[in-house]
This record gives structure tokens, C-alpha cells and sequence, in this order.
DNA sequence: GTGTCAGGTGAACACTCGTTCTTGGACCCG
DNA sequence: CGGGTCCAAGAACGAGTGTTCACCTGACAC
């Protein structure tokens, strides 16, 4: 009997498993081809007939994380219920997917600056979507006063920094656990723009 | 008549500022010692009359640059007045400080994971000195009651990311100038810790 | 058996890397 | 003038870079 999805050799998604946590550690120009192949247990040859260049892997697992985040975020925090609940859930959804993907997450922040023009043009639209809810829920508080804003613009850009912020510091297991931290971030989150946190 | 000061060469400066926006713009990684002594005008050979090597250029900027901000904000900040007094003098230093000196911010954010431990080992007792300036402020006002804070530890770490991603995004000339972006972040961050700000 | 083909190997290419070493000119001091 | 110091140039080192290519191997289709 055949499957449908033949048994397939997963060297591809080794080779994605293994570039990220290798790109995300030491940065993009900082792994080479033969690191990469190594990790993975084949020779820099090899690679190339799954991938075209390190250009591709790299544009690859940042597209695919984009593509991810976004889709991920857009169920949950959905597209209805009030400023506060929206906001609640989109502060509480980034953090804790920012924890559990912190090699992505850190990848796509640290090596835009690496991406070749064209895999620049593909990252950015994904990026600003992700950017725009937030800035939609920001608007909406702020025009029914739910909200407290000084800049909606400087505001989406400065929460999204604060949450973004966690995977630097948070490691488990540690003093905290995911549930307190992500409590807090929307706590504080909520009170930035002006609102108090639920009891 | 001679100098205090003889007019020295300049090229060690001219090393430093051209190395600190090669490394700021393509990462340590991605800069060659002979990119950076083209930009200023030599071979690469004689750059190692000024360093002894590209590492030690790295944490010449690292830790000087770490040393300057850490002064600068005891400069601005004090060891007088209420929480809320200096937790606005502190977030309109950081700001302010990180639009001035995009370059220096970002390369000491970014290239943390270039250092080699010594040079590791020299920077984070800085970075910790400055952290804990902030913690303090969180920790008196937490006290006294003018805050409502989740967890300092974690709001701390918050702020400091929402402050430092300011240059990310911030380029003069805009749309905003720097005095309303700066006024932005503190009323943000006063709302943050549950402090109304001034009028 | 024969053919096809994905997916591996190892050698090679044309660089670039950080660093070292020798050389020599410009300047200052006595 | 001689000696010392500073700082640059240029060549070279061995190692590492992304990428290409000819070739091999095992699984599968007919």
C-alpha cells in the first residue's frame, strides 16, 4: 500500500529545524552551509538540493514563521468583542506564543537586516498586517474612550516592543511560570493605554 | 607651542565611529576588518596598530558606550525626588538617549552574542547597574503605593523593551519630533505602572 | 532486468576572512 | 645628523566561505 504523502525523507524539515536554531543563536552570517549540513548529519552539498541557497533557507523560515504568527493571532483574538477584550486577548496570545517560539520569533526580529531585497518585500506586508490589528484595536479604544492614547502609532509600536521583549529574558523553568508572566504583560498592557486590569 | 593634548591622529576615533555603523548596519558577523578600514581610508593591516583585534574593537564600543549611558542617566535621573518623578526623568533619558545614539543602542542590544566571554563579562555588570536604576524606582513606588505593579521584576524588563524600541522605527525628520515621541513613551509608561500623568 | 530519479558524497572553485610580518616614510627630540 | 616613535602599506598565511559539479546508491515502476 502507498500512502497518500509518500514516507518522505524529513531532511528538509531538518534542515529548517536545525538553520533556525542555528541562525537564531549565532545569527544569519555567523553559520555556515557546513554548520548547517553538520547538525543535521549530511554534507553542504547535499543541502542544495533542497534549498536553492542559504538565501532561500533563511527567507523560507522567515515567511513561514510570518505566515504562522499571523494566521495563529487571527484565531485567537478573533474579530469581534470590545477594545479591551480584543486588546486582552492579543497582548495574552503574543506572549505566550513569543515563549513557546522563541527561536522564530527572535529570527524573524534579529535578521531582517539580512534578507536580500526581495525576501525583504515578502516579510514586510506579513509584518505590517500583524502590526495593522493591533493599531485597529488601539483606534477603536480610543475613539469610543475606552482607551487613554497618546500616539496610536507611537503606542502599537511601543506595546508591541514590551511584549516582543519577553523572549530575551524568559526562560523556563524558572521564578515564573508562563501563565504569571503572560498575566502580567497584560495587566501592564491594559493599564499603558489607560484602562484597569479585570479583578 | 605644544599641546596638553598633541594633535593626535585621529584614526582611532575614525575606527570607532565607522565601526560602530558598519557593525550597527550589517552585524559584527556580516562586517570585515576590510570594510571597515576602507570606510575610513586605510588598509586593513593598519587598523591593528589602534586594536588587536576585531573583538577588542567590539567591546571598545560595547563597554564605552554602555559606560557613557550609565553616567548620562545618573546625570539625568538623580537619587532625589518621588518614584513618579524619576520614573519620568528616566523614561524621558532613555528616549531621548536612544534617538540621539541610535547606532551605539543597537549594537549594544544586538551584539551581545558576538562577545566572547571576557568581553561578555565586562558589559552585563553594566547593563545590570542600569536595569537595577529602573527596578529601584519600580520597587519605591510599588511601596509607597503610587504604582500598581503585577511584578516588577517583569515590569521592569517590560519598560526597558518598550523604551529601547523606539529605534527601531524612529528616524528625524518625520511625523513626529522628538520632543512629542519622547512625551509619548513617558505618559505611556506612567499609565503602565497605573499613574495618571501630569496634565 | 532496465530505467528513472530523488537524494546523498567528495572534490573543487573562486573567493573572503582575521591576522601577522616586513618594510618604509614622516615626524620629533637631542 | 642619528635615533626613536608612530603609523601606514603591501604581501602573505592558513583557514573558512557559498556554491557547483560529476558521480554514486538504493528504491521504485514497468
Amino acid at each position: 500500500m502507498t500512502l497518500d504523502q509518500p514516507a518522505r525523507t524529513n531532511t528538509k524539515d531538518d534542515l529548517r529545524t536545525h538553520a533556525k536554531r542555528l541562525f537564531a543563536k549565532h545569527g544569519y552570517e555567523g553559520v555556515s552551509m557546513r554548520d548547517i549540513a553538520g547538525s543535521v548529519g549530511i554534507r553542504q552539498s547535499a543541502i542544495y538540493n533542497h534549498f536553492p541557497s542559504k538565501q532561500h533557507l533563511l527567507v523560507d523560515l522567515m515567511v513561514s514563521h510570518m505566515e504562522r504568527l499571523l494566521e495563529a493571532m487571527r484565531v485567537s483574538v478573533g474579530t469581534d468583542g470590545s477594545p479591551k477584550e480584543r486588546l486582552t486577548a492579543f497582548a495574552w496570545f503574543h506572549v505566550t506564543y513569543h515563549i513557546d517560539q522563541p527561536e522564530d520569533v527572535f529570527l524573524a526580529y534579529m535578521e531582517l537586516r539580512s534578507l536580500e531585497p526581495e525576501g525583504r518585500a515578502a516579510i514586510i506586508p506579513l509584518r505590517n498586517a500583524y502590526e495593522r490589528t493591533l493599531r485597529d484595536i488601539l483606534d477603536a479604544g480610543a475613539e469610543d474612550g475606552t482607551f487613554s492614547i497618546a500616539d496610536c502609532s507611537v503606542v502599537t509600536r511601543a506595546l508591541l516592543a514590551m511584549l516582543t521583549g519577553v523572549t530575551v529574558w524568559f526562560r523556563e523553568p524558572g521564578r515564573l511560570d508562563r501563565k504569571t508572566v503572560a498575566d502580567a504583560y497584560v495587566a501592564t498592557v491594559l493599564q499603558s493605554v489607560g484602562c484597569a486590569p479585570d479583578p
